[in-house]
DNA sequence: TTCGATAATATGTCTGTACATATTAATCGC
DNA sequence: GCGATTAATATGTACAGACATATTATCGAA
């Protein structure tokens, strides 16, 4: 439904048509479209402007774009969406229920030997070892398995009396830059069928973080989702 | 580890320089930044280019902006992920293993009227109802239960006899342009189960997602992958 | 006091030009 | 012909100025 005259104006509306010419075929999936210049002359606009629409439509994956071989149609749809990691107490409240959680352990030991190797700390280091159950309305929604290094925390932190759950004591509290993600489904482990009062083995929906600040690994955090999650794209 | 005299330059530079105040809470969480204007006279730069940075962590959820408003830290770190939804083939090649699929069903049938609601169609009428298991190395990989339109497909088309998998071949055949997806974690259905090779009830991987072109409605496709499916992102 | 019009402001975007950079294409010497 | 150097080219980024737009703050009238 392409109304010629109204729409969207600016980068977007170059986005759009640039869209809608691959959606059509006219520029094949391979093909390379036109160079940014001749684009800008034909639309009337700035090659800058061509430029922000491209370059948006190479983060989603839609065309590739490299220095002087050109812009081309993306072959293989290597789709990017982008996925929103939500705050659990927003979460929940923004699904019009009650939030809550509960420290179920808090201890600092030394933890096994995967995790310290997953965030690089030396063999025999002791972390924080903290689980948290969250709960909607008084039922199971989330149970939180987090490691912490002791390292990047304030001294005397002691996470066994927050006001806050630690993540959002975390973001307030202690810096971090960057991290990676991963979702998987899983069955529930013992203490998590116990927790989510589910049948050990049930799916659970498990987002793995890792969090580093700067050099610093600063948390390394397993979520283990209640029957039910789903989670959602923009875009 | 910032090195001071060293890192990249230009916008890149401003982000991090931003990134790098907002972590040592020099900008705590919920305070308003310095307007762009400021910024770019303080970095000595066009504020074009300090405009690029704080979009770029807008986007990635660190900062919200508004008009008038002004930039402000985010409280709640909604952080925005960005994950690939590859196509099925070139992640198992991908890993070195030899890449196949095999029709396991295919027929124009009517729909579950869930499965009609979904993608606004009317009650009766008719869908391809397609579903494919992918190997990896001859092992069950992926199970793909997949309802098409056959309104936008081209006359005469026929699921049932393809060179690549569905999947590939809507990509380079038929317009689409937007769609959304969802994760979760699932029991594997009878069904599933079978193909998989794994045990009625066991976790299974979801990835449920619904294309359009345009106001017409495409397909809806639920892949569910077998044990040990992993999906990271970046940043 | 409160509601509504108005001004002020920060971001959003566009333009045109300029230079940087990566990568391909062409050219030259052998 | 073939390999190495050089030129050409398309994108990446920067800049300064300008206008658009959303939203807040202010001020005046009822």
């Amino acid at each position: 439904m392409t109304t010629p005259g109204a729409g969207p104006k600016g980068w977007e509306a170059i986005r759009a048509e640039v869209l809608r010419r691959i959606d059509r075929r006219e520029w094949a999936p391979g093909a390379v479209i036109p160079p940014e210049a001749e684009l800008a002359e034909e639309f009337g606009v700035a090659r800058a402007t061509v430029n922000r629409a491209l370059r948006e439509l190479a983060l989603q994956g839609v065309v590739e774009r490299r220095r002087k071989a050109g812009t081309r149609v993306a072959t293989h749809p290597v789709r990017r969406a982008v996925v929103e990691i939500p705050v659990t107490r927003l979460e929940v409240e923004g699904r019009g229920q009650c939030y809550a959680f509960h420290l179920t352990g808090c201890a600092l030991v030394v933890p096994p030997p995967p995790v310290l190797a997953r965030l690089g700390l030396a063999p025999g280091s002791r972390m924080w070892h903290v689980t948290t159950l969250h709960l909607a309305d008084g039922r199971p929604f989330l149970y939180e398995d987090r490691w912490l290094n002791p390292a990047p925390l304030p001294a005397g932190f002691d996470p066994s009396e927050p006001a806050l759950s630690i993540n959002e004591w975390l973001v307030k509290n202690v810096a971090y830059t960057y991290g990676d993600i991963a979702f998987s489904a899983e069955p529930a482990s013992e203490g998590e069928a116990l927790q989510l009062d589910v049948p050990k083995g049930a799916p659970v929906f498990v987002i793995e973080r890792t969090t580093w600040a700067g050099e610093v690994p600063v948390t390394l955090v397993r979520l283990a989702y209640g029957p039910g999650y789903r989670l959602r794209t923009v875009l």
